[in-house]
DNA sequence: GCCAACGTTGGC
DNA sequence: GCCAACGTTGGC
């Protein structure tokens, strides 16, 4: 049973089309315990919104987890994890935040609920919800 | 172990 | 660019 995730990033420092381009990139940098668990949690297979903060403050598009359990090559210490990504598809229709935020059965979702959490998990009823605003 | 100060994130 | 929210740090 895989399990659904958002992962957030900056366009402007490491967007979709950076992950496009590069084929595979590696989700490190992390330094939240919340979020680090997440990414600890991931496997092989599950798949993630890709989400543009800062700018663009919207979910372009799904990525698929292709390595997992990886130590954070950028971390010294070896205690911060790490993940590596492919990209599956761009969505037909991008959600932006304030879709999510307009969606009542997204309210209790970890995007929403811990605004600053860079890496969050999303329950499968939440992930079809937003696949359904993604016209998927 | 508490809590004030500080730094960072991210929506606006 | 501002500022609120949150996490982390460090003095006591």
């Amino acid at each position: 049973m895989p399990r659904y995730w958002l992962l957030k990033s900056e366009p402007f420092k490491y967007g979709w089309d950076n992950l496009v381009a590069e084929g595979e990139g590696t989700w490190d940098g992390v330094r939240n315990y919340r979020a680090r668990n997440n990414l600890a949690a991931m496997e092989v297979g599950d798949q993630a919104f890709f989400y543009h903060s800062r700018e663009g403050l919207e979910i372009v598009g799904i990525c698929q987890v292709s390595h997992a359990g990886i130590t954070d090559p950028t971390d010294p210490t070896g205690k911060w994890a790490a993940v590596k990504v492919k990209p599956l598809k761009r969505l037909p229709r991008s959600v932006t935040l304030a879709q999510i935020k307009a969606e009542p059965r997204l309210a209790e979702c970890e995007l929403i609920r811990l605004g600053r959490l860079s890496v969050a998990e999303l329950t499968p009823d939440e992930w079809a919800v937003i696949c359904q605003m993604a016209g998927l």
